[in-house]
DNA sequence: GTGAAAGCGCTAACAG
DNA sequence: CTGTTAGCGCTTTCAC
C-alpha cells in the first residue's frame, strides 16, 4: 500500500495524501476527512525510509552505551545497576516525545565507528552518549559531525571554551561535587575522622569530581588524607573488592569509607562481612547513585541519589528541541543529587 | 557526499561504487580498490533509507518490551531485574552480527499500534517481543503482518496446530516445566512436605506453567497443595509482598516456599526477616530466572536459572536468518533451565 | 486548494 | 566488466 493508491482510491492526487498526512494546512476540512478515511481503511503507514529521503526527520534518535571496561563478561552493561534504568528512561522519555530509540553499545574503540555511521547513515536524528571517558578524540570527532549530540557525565569546563566548535552539543551532569561533599560532610557531623574512599575511574568525569570533592571536603576541615585508606576500585566491582580486601588485611581501618558508586560499596560490605566487620557498628558506608538493590538490602545502603530519570529525559528532551530547531547553541544542564540516608552510617565510636 | 560524487572522482559510474559497496563479485580487484580509497578518504556512507528504498535490508531489528503492569512506576522495566539482562543481551548479539536495534516499550494497548508501525514503516527487517501476556488478538494481528517475529515466553502449543498460518513466528521458551519441578523434588528430597509457592501471572507462560508444574510435582508425590500456602503475586515484587504478609499473619506457614521469580522471593525473604523467620532455618525459599542480585545477598537465594543470553541470543539469530531465507517457518527452541544451589534451602525439621 | 513534475540517494535490470 | 536507465515511495516547489 502506498500514497499513490490512497490518492487514487480517494480521488486526489498523491501531493494531497502528502498534506494530509504530514497535517498541512491547506486542505479543506472535507478533502481531509476523505483522504483520512481511505488511510485509515487501509491502515497505510507512509514509508519511513521515503520520507526520510524526502527530507523528513526519522523520529528516532541513537543511544550508544559506552562500556570499554569488563569486556569479557556477557552481561556486562546491566550488570551495571547505572546503565540499566539510564536505557530505560531514554527509551521511556523518547517513546513518550513519539520517537524510536535506536540503542548500541561500544565495548572497543572500533565499535565508535557504528555511532558515527547511525549518524551519516542518516538512521537518527539525534544521539545520546553515556559512559564515556577520556576517549576525546573519537568524542569530538561525533560531536564534530554537527548533529545533535548529549553527553551525560562529561567534563564540561574542558570544551565551554571553545563554545562555537560545540553548538551541536548538550552536556548534562549531576552536582557530583556538592552530593559528595554532602557525604563527607555528614559522615564528618557524625565524629569520622579517618574516611577512606573507594575510587571511581579517573578518566571519567564522575569519578574525577566525587575523587576531587572527596579531598577537598577533608581538607576544608583539617582532617587526614590518608593514602591508605583510599582504594582503586574503577566503577568496578571486582575491583573494589580486590581493593578493600587489601585495606583489611593490611589491618588498619577507616571509621566511614565512601564509595564512589554502590556497585563497589556493595563489594565492599561484602567484604566486611566476610571478615567480620560490622556495618555500620565499626564502619559506616555511604555509596554513590542510589541504584534500587541497595534500598532493599540489609543494611540498607546510605548513597548519594543521582536522578537518573531526570538525567535521561532532560537529554532526550535537549537533543530532540535541537533537531527541531534552526540554531543550534551548546547547552549544559546540571541536575541536582541528593543524599538519601539509610542505615550504614552511625556515630564514630569515641576511642 | 553521495555515490555519484563517490563515482565522479573515481573516474566510474554510480552503478561501479554501488558494486563496490554490496561486494559484488563482478568487478576487478584494481577497479575496486580505486573505487574503495575514494570511498575511504572522503569517508563517505551511503545513505540507509536510500539503500532500504531501493530494496536493502535495513539492518535493524526492533525490540519491544511489553510491560503493560505497573505503569505508574518511572523505572518500571530495568527495575524489574528480568528484562534488563534480556535486553542487553538482545543489543549485544544483534550487535555483534552488525545490526541496531531499534528499541520500544509497551505499556499499554494502545502503544502497540508502534511495534506495528517499526514493521509496516519498514524500519525494521524483523522483531523481538518479550514480557507478552494473552494479548492474544494483537499478537496475532502482528504475527500476520508477516514479518519474521520471535517470542520470548510464549504457550506453543496454542499455534502450533496452525503452523502454516504462523511461518514467520519463531518461539523461545526455556525448560520451566522441568525447571520448576527439579526446584520442588529438591525440596521434596531434603524432606518438606508443606510447599508453598507464589504464583505468578496466568495470562503469562511462565506463570501458568510455573504454577502447573508446581501442582503435578506435589500431586506426583501424593503431597497436598493446601491453598493456604498459595500466594498470589503476579510477578509483582509487592504483591508478593503483601500475600507473603498475609500468610505469615494468618500464622500457618509451609516450611518451604517457592516463588515463580526472583524479584517475589525478594519480598518473601524481607517479609521473613520483617518477622523474625529466618531463611533458611526456619523456612526454605527458591526463586526463579536467577537474576545477577540473588547471588549477592546473604543468605544467597537458590533459584532456578533461565539462560536468559542463550534465549537472546537464539531470537536474534533466527530472525535475522529468517529475514535473509527465501522461505519462513515456523520455529520453536527451548533452552535448558538449571537449579543453582545456594543458601536459601536447607532440611526439613522433623516436627 | 490542488495536481504535475522533479528530486531525495541508492540499487538493479538491461544493454553493450 | 561497466555504464545507462528506470524505479523505490514520498515531499515539495511551481503552476494553474
Amino acid at each position: 500500500m502506498k500514497s499513490e493508491k490512497i490518492a487514487k482510491l480517494a480521488g486526489v492526487s498523491r501531493s494531497t495524501v502528502s498534506r494530509v498526512i504530514n497535517n498541512y494546512p491547506n486542505v479543506p476540512q472535507e478533502t481531509r476527512e476523505k483522504v483520512m478515511k481511505v488511510i485509515e481503511k487501509y491502515h497505510y503507514e507512509p514509508n519511513t525510509c521515503a520520507r526520510v529521503l524526502a527530507g523528513k526527520a526519522t523520529n528516532t534518535i541513537g543511544l550508544f552505551v559506552i562500556s570499554m571496561t569488563d569486556q569479557e563478561n556477557p552481561n556486562r552493561i546491566y550488570q551495571n545497576n547505572y546503565f540499566a534504568p539510564f536505557v530505560d528512561a531514554v527509551v521511556d522519555c523518547a517513546n513518550v516525545l513519539g520517537y524510536y530509540v535506536l540503542i548500541h553499545t561500544v565495548y572497543r574503540t572500533e565499535d565508535y565507528l557504528k555511532v558515527k555511521q547511525a549518524f551519516s547513515q542518516k538512521r537518527i536524528d539525534a544521539g545520546i552518549m553515556i559512559g564515556t571517558e577520556k576517549d576525546q578524540e573519537i568524542l569530538h570527532s561525533i560531536v564534530e559531525m554537527g548533529y545533535p549530540t548529549a553527553i551525560i557525565d562529561y567534563d564540561a569546563e574542558e570544551i565551554t571554551a571553545q563554545e562555537e566548535k560545540y553548538g551541536n552539543l548538550v552536556i548534562i551532569n549531576s552536582t557530583d561535587y556538592e552530593g559528595t561533599t554532602q557525604a563527607i560532610n555528614y559522615l564528618i557531623q557524625l565524629g569520622h575522622r579517618d574516611i577512606g574512599i573507594i575510587k571511581g575511574r579517573l578518566n571519567t568525569y564522575s569519578g574525577k569530581v566525587r575523587f576531587a570533592a572527596y579531598v577537598d571536603a577533608l581538607e576544608k576541615k583539617g582532617l587526614p588524607v590518608n593514602e591508605d585508606f583510599i582504594i582503586e576500585g574503577a566503577f568496578l566491582k571486582k575491583a573494589a573488592y580486590e581493593g578493600t580486601e587489601k585495606m583489611v588485611h593490611r589491618g588498619k581501618l577507616p571509621t566511614a569509607l565512601f564509595s564512589s558508586n554502590d556497585d563497589m560499596a556493595l563489594s565492599a560490605m561484602e567484604v566486611f562481612k566476610d571478615n567480620g566487620i560490622r556495618v555500620p557498628e565499626d564502619i559506616s558506608v555511604i555509596g554513590f547513585d542510589d541504584v534500587p538493590v541497595i534500598s532493599q538490602i540489609t543494611p540498607a545502603l546510605t548513597s548519594v541519589k543521582v536522578p537518573v530519570y531526570e538525567m535521561a529525559k532532560k537529554a532526550v528532551e535537549a537533543v530532540i528541541e535541537m533537531h527541531a530547531q534552526e540554531q543550534y547553541r551548546l547547552q549544559k544542564y546540571v541536575v541536582r543529587t541528593e543524599l538519601m540516608l539509610r542505615e550504614t552510617c552511625a556515630k564514630a565510636k569515641m576511642m
